[in-house]
DNA sequence: GATTAAGCGAGACGGTACGTCACGTCTTCCG
DNA sequence: CGGAAGACGTGACGTACCGTCTCGCTTAATC
């Protein structure tokens, strides 16, 4: 019938909820991608993954739910941990990865559905696990290593470090005011730095001529 | 009839248009307050205006370009310029009003309008014609200030400072992964700035004890 | 598209609501014809009318009142007022009638119908207006006229009349335990009248050897 | 756990197949009781007995199936055979105890069933069974009873008879287009047994004072 | 008494229709 | 003749109950 119930066919003795769950998350990712959040409504979802609405009901609290599931998903595995030896080095590359996603159709998408979660709490609530969960352990990582070498302060709680470097650009994703490229994205991390890092990490990024 | 209605009946020598205008964004506001973002429907809207919902189509693209542009009108007069003397105390100051405006229940308004400009490119354009406007411009004149008195860095470009000092307070806004209260309000401006002032910048700040 | 949006396609200027329930009726009745209630679903009815859910549910309360309207229209015309110059001939011949309209698959029809408005309380009013008024009307004019001749039972309420003449064969129409056929209609007819009539209604009755 | 599931647990070695049965079935007569028709679901039916739906279905072929047993029960035990000595005085007993009946609540679920079967043919079998059956041999015996004393018309069928006293309240019952009181249910009986007792029957009743 | 196959509970599931909501368009008719 | 009034098509929502099914546990009958 279509793809996304045919990877199913060859699992037939799968349980059937993780069946279910597995065919929307697919059918929603694919319809994320061809058309937005606007495309995957739950009829469309159960449609194309040939789950009842009512099963996906019991599932997900509500559509955004499902696709912030299916999106978190795919987006967990796009963007790795980078590891440059240096603070300065490692969130500046974080940066640009991050403006990156931001800029490109999936960024459409990650605003599309953090503006759901704004109406919907408890969409927010599966926003908050499946995207800023996961960036946040991996932003944790890099600033405790950061601690560790001493380029990072430590006066500075690591929630105001996060929003600082990337509360820029989920401004600039929404509102659209000002550009999302790399130029951009390394003023943005330069002038962020500065104030977080502290002399002996700004004393490497000049070693390494960032 | 209903309030807003009344308000018009004592100019009725007002041209039509600009009776309806008006009558619809007085409509739309209290509506917003009441219940927003999604209380103020088209056809609650046209409801408690007396504005047909075909008319009001003729003067506004959306739904959300008319919440946009009503509740821009009340913001307008909300934020003031802080003139404090220094750099550091402006956007300071800026960054706590800024911040309580976003924890009030406007802020919640704030947020649905911005997150209904992320599907609505209409409303998108009324967004930023109505809020950040504004507040670019107020940044710019401080910024400028600033620059005059050599306290903020040249090299960095105002719409940067702007997104690194607002753009972590947008973020907490709409996800709601960490708080907005005043304290954390100045520990982000505290943190944003160290990297937006020049050494001079600092010396006054330390002068001022802030 | 269809025929039933066809029909109103020649006639643009009549007034919108009246075109919309006309097309809803006419699709109605279709729907009815071929499946019976269980066919005539809203969703179907807006689908073959071209008029939409909501509009629908803006002229009838249910669909079972859609139903009893489109088929009470039907039903007006097919069911004609038989004057035989007596009584016992008029009701025995409306007997055979409603009985063989019972029998027909329209019979079918009205019982779903009429089961459907046991269920449903607005329904049922729709029920009794697009059905039972009319009957009653018809039989309330052969009962007068019975009585102006002297031929039935002044005694006897002409509502009980109707029930004993038609109640037994509803009874068979929705439970199917003795037939529908044309002997019975008249075994029926026979002995409810021999209870209802006057010496001088058998009188005439015998001398039409009826 | 709940009543109905109580009783049975006095009785572990019952076969389970037996149990399961008087489960449901005094679940949905107390569904039945507290809500009609419509309470009487198969989820609410399986969860009040605590038998699996799957189970329900391999006992009857339908919701209403289950219900018209249930119900059938009930009411088996509820019409006691009158025997007044006169064929007058029997009917008329009769026709007023199923008048009471019908206007009871139970009634009011009797309806329900009875309109169910329309749709389901399945639950008509088990309605025609559990109901008609009874009160057909009932009304039989009656009729009999008549026949021999010489008070009924031998020329009528005794389908046409039963149809005849009953069908009309059956009418009333399901339009509700006329009350059912013991005044009605009386005029009815007297104008229906005027055409079915024989010239006898009638002495005996005008002797009885009936 | 142990084994095993059926019976059964629990409830997930696909399916169909429901009735509602707000959108943005379009028509009618009034002032 | 512009605008109020509101009917309308559209598309999606979230819910209800149906009847089927799958999964293991329980239990009764057999070995």
């Amino acid at each position: 019938m279509n793809p996304d119930q045919q990877i199913e066919a060859n699992r037939p003795q799968r349980p059937r909820s993780v069946r279910a769950r597995e065919s929307v998350l697919a059918a929603t990712d694919a319809l994320l991608a061809a058309g937005g959040l606007a495309a995957a409504t739950i009829d469309a979802i159960s449609a194309r993954s040939g789950v009842s609405k009512a099963t996906i009901y019991k599932h997900w609290p509500s559509r955004t739910a499902v696709a912030a599931e299916a999106f978190g998903l795919r987006m967990a595995s796009t963007l790795p941990l980078p590891d440059t030896g240096s603070a300065r080095g490692d969130f500046g590359a974080q940066v640009r990865l991050v403006s990156e996603f931001y800029a490109s159709p999936a960024g459409t998408v990650f605003a599309q559905l953090l503006a759901a979660s704004v109406t919907d709490p408890e969409a927010a609530t599966f926003f908050r696990t499946f995207f800023l969960a996961g960036r946040r352990q991996a932003i944790a990582t890099m600033w405790q290593r950061g601690l560790d070498r001493g380029e990072v302060d430590a006066g500075i709680d690591v929630e105001v470090a996060q929003d600082i470097l990337f509360g820029p650009l989920i401004f600039r994703l929404l509102t659209g005011h000002a550009p999302l490229t790399v130029e951009q994205a390394d003023q943005i991390a330069d002038a962020a730095l500065r104030g977080l890092l502290t002399d002996a990490g700004r004393a490497v990024a000049a070693r390494d001529q960032l």
